[in-house]
DNA sequence: GTATCGATTAGC
DNA sequence: CTAATCGATACA
């Protein structure tokens, strides 16, 4: 299967990650191959940004979010889990999209084993839970999803006819009101209370 | 050097 | 609501 081309992420963050949503995100790390549908992201910019780490420059963390698009970013938060962006803009410029949740397609009796959890709709829902899901690890910090093992395929996305909604980012303090969570508005796997899943319709 | 805080989650 | 759990960050 094709993946996204570099040129597909080297963009405004806000733009990829509304580009990003229903597309199919692919793991063959392990023996056994798991996908899933990308149903909830958030984007995150740099200087400009407070409530990104990239807003104070660059550091050893954030370091790929300031390399060349199509890379992973996976960072450790909260003394246990595990975060996966994609980086955006060109090389130099920081820009990331964080994956918050995804709909299990393939792989699902693996992810059941690392998750410990059995309901489809809770394998990948919330960035840490995707982290786990994926078996991710800081090792996996800047693999290049253009050439590697975990990539996001070149198909157009499903979005199994929801509206895209967007609204305020989850889990921050600074810049609260930039609307640049975005997700396919009542899919079961998008994070967070009911209400959440529902949202506006931008 | 020490203190505080997370782009979170599960459990009560 | 809080504990878990530790690297990054702030500050003396």
């Amino acid at each position: 299967m094709r993946r996204l081309p570099r040129s597909f992420y080297a963009r405004d963050p806000r733009t990829v990650a509304r580009a990003l949503l229903g597309r199919v995100l692919v793991s063959e790390l392990a023996r056994t191959r798991v996908s899933a549908r990308i149903v909830e992201v958030e984007a995150y910019r740099g200087a400009n940004d407070p409530a990104s780490h990239a807003w104070r420059g660059r550091t050893a963390r954030n370091a790929v979010m300031f390399g060349p698009a199509g890379h992973a970013y996976v960072y450790f938060t909260y003394g246990m889990h595990y975060c996966f962006n994609v980086v955006c803009e060109r090389e130099g410029v920081a820009g990331a999209v964080l994956l918050r949740a995804l709909e299990p397609l393939e792989g699902l009796a693996l992810l059941r084993r690392r998750r410990r959890v059995h309901a489809r709709e809770r394998l990948l829902r919330g960035p840490g839970c995707v982290g786990q899901g994926l078996a991710l690890t800081l090792a996996h910090d800047g693999l290049d999803l253009v050439t590697g093992p975990l990539w996001i395929a070149d198909i157009p996305p499903e979005r199994g006819g929801a509206r895209p909604a967007s609204g305020p980012r989850i889990g921050i303090r600074f810049a609260r009101e930039r609307p640049w969570r975005y997700w396919l508005r009542g899919n079961a796997c998008v994070s967070g209370p009911a209400a959440r899943r529902a949202g506006d319709s931008r």
